[in-house]
DNA sequence: CGGTTTTGACCAGCGC
DNA sequence: GCGCTGGTCAAAACCG
């Protein structure tokens, strides 16, 4: 079942990466804004990452598909430009019947709006991903920022859609998808594409009495803990590449203030489990310490 | 009335 | 080249 779902979730997932071995990330650790905690070794296998010409610094893949290439990675230095899109003239339309000057241009208009910019030898841009899998009854987790839902599509080998939402601050092209996982129904997968320039507007001011939610958000000035999951949920990032070898040295600098986090998240956690595991428990899933 | 959601259509990328 | 799929757009519907 641990394969269905890892199987699924990566094509659910493009964050992919060419080389398995090689490409770490902080994805969820950059969510939280933590990214310069990053140890100077990390950062250069960072390969992609350092393609990303964006403030985004880090991205999360997960076990790369072998047939995928480097999409989420591809990186554009320039904007995409709308390079006129030459359509050439609706022709069934002109032809049947003498259309209005206005009306063409109309309706070029609108053809140009929907096609995408055009790319010279260039792949579209994508912001580094982040995805996590959490275990929630609602499908859209309230997590401290307003979003925009703009999208919904029916995922193959999945009877649940997928929803796309974007940040609803303006400048900022924050974007998330939240589907279910097949494998596991109860099981949120939210994945976030960019990083929020902006506080979120609707969390509380920090320090609101809360110490130790205080010292958990002090390292994560923009993106904070939404309270959905402090509560009620069970927050697993997602990620096959953060595994004990990338992952134990060079996060232990940030082990501190997100473990607290997850204390406050799960009181039911073994404290004893926390402890032995520290931030690997946090992040990797149940089901894959237990492998190790 | 303004913002959000729904939903069908469109486009790009990829595999065959 | 074609079909499939993911991602996005945008008009209409909905809602507070």
């Amino acid at each position: 079942m641990d394969d269905v779902l890892g199987n699924s979730l990566q094509s659910i997932f493009d964050l992919s990466s060419s080389e398995d071995e090689k490409i770490v990330s902080l994805g969820f650790m950059d969510l939280l804004g933590v990214q310069d905690l990053i140890s100077p070794p990390f950062l250069e296998i960072m390969t992609a990452a350092q393609q990303v010409p964006s403030l985004i610094s880090s991205q999360v893949p997960l076990t790369p598909p072998p047939s995928k290439k480097m999409d989420s990675f591809e990186v554009i230095n320039q904007p995409a430009t709308p390079n006129s899109s030459s359509i050439s003239s609706a022709s069934s339309e002109a032809f049947n019947e003498p259309v209005k000057v206005d009306d063409q241009e109309e309706n070029q208009q609108k053809i140009k709006k929907r096609l995408k910019p055009k790319k010279t030898n260039q792949k579209r841009q994508r912001e580094p991903r982040f995805a996590f899998m959490t275990k929630s009854e609602v499908d859209h987790l309230e997590d401290g920022y307003r979003w925009r839902k703009y999208g919904q599509k029916a995922v193959k080998n999945s009877p649940f859609p997928r929803s796309y939402y974007r940040c609803t601050t303006a400048s900022c092209h924050v974007k998330k998808r939240v589907e279910r996982s097949f494998s596991d129904p109860s099981i949120v997968i939210t994945t976030y594409e960019g990083q929020h320039i902006h506080p979120s507007p609707i969390m509380p001011p920090p320090n609101l009495g809360n110490s130790h939610l205080s010292t958990a958000t002090s390292a994560m000035p923009m993106q904070r803990t939404p309270p959905n999951y402090q509560q009620h949920l069970r927050q697993q990032p997602f990620t096959d590449s953060l595994r004990p070898s990338n992952f134990g040295h060079n996060m232990g600098s940030i082990n501190n203030s997100f473990l607290h986090e997850k204390r406050i998240c799960t009181p039911g956690a073994g404290p004893s489990l926390l402890e032995d595991r520290g931030l690997l428990q946090d992040i990797l899933p149940s089901y894959m310490l237990k492998e190790e």
